[in-house]
DNA sequence: TATTGTTATACTCTATAACTATA
DNA sequence: TATAGTTATAGAGTATAACAATA
């Protein structure tokens, strides 16, 4: 958070190809968050390459909310997922094709859909939902208990803070 | 961490459009991660976007990197930032069209480029800097210093699991 | 044979505008 | 006029393969 470390020339540090002092970047918490991010992705690819859910988180969790929260619509989803109105209709034509989930006409809003589960989504859905809490688990895993309470109340506060929207509940 | 809020329905929730229920994603800290990178990433857009740094934090993540080790060659950044060498040429492009970066060849090893900064880059580094020390610290001035301190010790400890890698010191 | 930088290609994600149909 | 969904387009990021120059 502070004053970088010296380069400690001359030290026993000296053996490989010269260290690199990366101290201006690590002394800002996006770098380190940004940095975090890259790996939980590349975590999360290989944890769904062999499901239809490869490619982007945004299926995933598209496919949680619906199955919380049947008859969301797109822009609904897209409100709380930070993602705009293509971008919702392309994942949602990907979890159509894969039969997972069905657009229903709304009978009274007829300019939005009902977004439900097909009874192939609803069996699906428990074990994506396995998976992604198996590699969550095994990511974190290298933090305490307390190390990841405090992690998630800091993040947690952090989203509050800026996504405070119409958002909801749980967290 | 663990059990879904029920959907408290009947409560006084009763109020907007009908809560949405977003505990299975709120329960995931790579979820959490996510979202805040893209709002972190949303504020770095805003702060840089009068800048030649603009679009992407490779440009500023870079020039900082080249600043603090002057001759690192390109792929040297790119493992630290977890970057091809496509993508690396690309960057360095943009910032020697900036006139912020010069590829210097190495004398020995003439495959490789010296990287330094020009005149002009050692001048803009410490602005950059500023603005970037400046938009971290208002991006997490929500949390309490004592947070600020338990997040960047968690993240470190995570940095140095998945990327234990040839980096270096610092943070 | 391996490595640095380069080019080309492709696929994803993101952002914007414009269109339709509904309200 | 405003909103939900759609389409088209362009930009940035990422991943791959292939190439030239060098080691």
């Amino acid at each position: 958070m502070s004053a970088h470390q010296p380069k400690a020339r001359g030290s026993r540090a000296e053996a490989k190809p010269a260290l690199l002092d990366i101290s201006p970047l690590t002394d800002l918490l996006s770098f380190h968050m940004r940095m975090l991010v890259l790996a939980v992705n590349r975590a999360y690819d290989e944890a769904f390459a062999p499901t239809p859910l490869a490619g982007g988180t945004g299926k995933l969790t598209t496919l949680m909310l619906i199955a919380a929260n049947p008859g969301m619509s797109q822009s609904d989803i897209g409100r709380v997922l930070s993602k705009d109105r293509p971008a919702m209709v392309r994942i949602i034509d990907h979890l159509e094709a894969e039969k997972l989930v069905l657009r229903k006409r709304h009978p009274e809003e007829r300019r939005r859909y009902e977004l439900v589960l097909t009874a192939q989504g609803r069996a699906s859905v428990k074990r994506f939902m396995a998976i992604a809490q198996t590699y969550d688990e095994t990511f974190f895993a290298p933090l305490s208990d307390r190390e990841k309470t405090n992690l998630s109340r800091i993040l947690r506060k952090l989203r509050l803070a800026y996504q405070s929207d119409t958002l909801g509940m749980g967290g």
